[in-house]
DNA sequence: TTGGTGTGTATGTTATTATTATCATAATCA
DNA sequence: TGATTATGATAATAATAACATACACACCAA
């Protein structure tokens, strides 16, 4: 993480709640196991502080300890369709016959988006 | 992030697994809308190597900038129901019916787990 | 093909995370 | 209730994520 940059920093109220609500899943879940946030940690080989963290979905925790954590818990398969190509419905009916490798060319002065 | 923990340095196959795919749904999200790994970057605030890196799955990457990415592409209500407590099929069955707010205690030499 | 754009990769710098350590608070169970 | 344990909170340190810069290659369009 690292914050010279604004998601870490401050991320969008949707991103934010989607952190947080992951972040009480994650605790909610743990305790329905009986695990102390030690437990957690040492099945993940990182600190009870961080496990913290994540349950309070801070931004900057990483992707792998997040990730890990539904794995520690047994829960890694609820992230296995995320942003799967066949539930874009808004992807597919934007995608041409082509399937380029790249983005498109863009002219300078180029000011869509 | 910081790998003085091994999750980050060397995730399980499964996070690993997890990430790599999401990385390449990313991918393909991103090149259906058309857009250049800079679109994306300027949308989250950070820079494109960072988005190359989601891309790629690294699992230092922080969950502010994996979940922003999925914002950023619309895909962010694929994140809703993650852990959600009444998808947690094992945790429902473990849940005793008190709703404790911490792990129950332990005794000294108390090596189950 | 040729020029230009998108992406991959490497390096060095810097701000931040994850850590340890410590103390404080809250909740559980005898 | 009281003793013990889980968790919260803060400070200081160590290690690295994200950055900018630079260069190379792949791919697209004319």
């Amino acid at each position: 993480m690292h914050a010279r940059n604004t998601i870490t920093r401050s991320p969008p109220a949707a991103v934010a709640d989607v952190l947080a609500r992951l972040g009480r899943n994650l605790r909610t879940a743990r305790l329905r196991r009986g695990l102390r946030m030690q437990d957690v940690a040492d099945r993940l080989g990182i600190s009870r502080f961080t496990v913290a963290d994540l349950e309070k979905g801070r931004p900057g925790v990483s992707g792998a300890a997040y990730f890990g954590a539904l794995w520690s818990l047994g829960l890694l398969d609820h992230a296995d369709d995320l942003a799967h190509p066949d539930h874009d419905e808004e992807g597919k009916a934007l995608e041409s016959a082509r399937r380029p490798t790249q983005a498109p060319r863009r002219r300078r002065l180029d000011n869509d988006f």
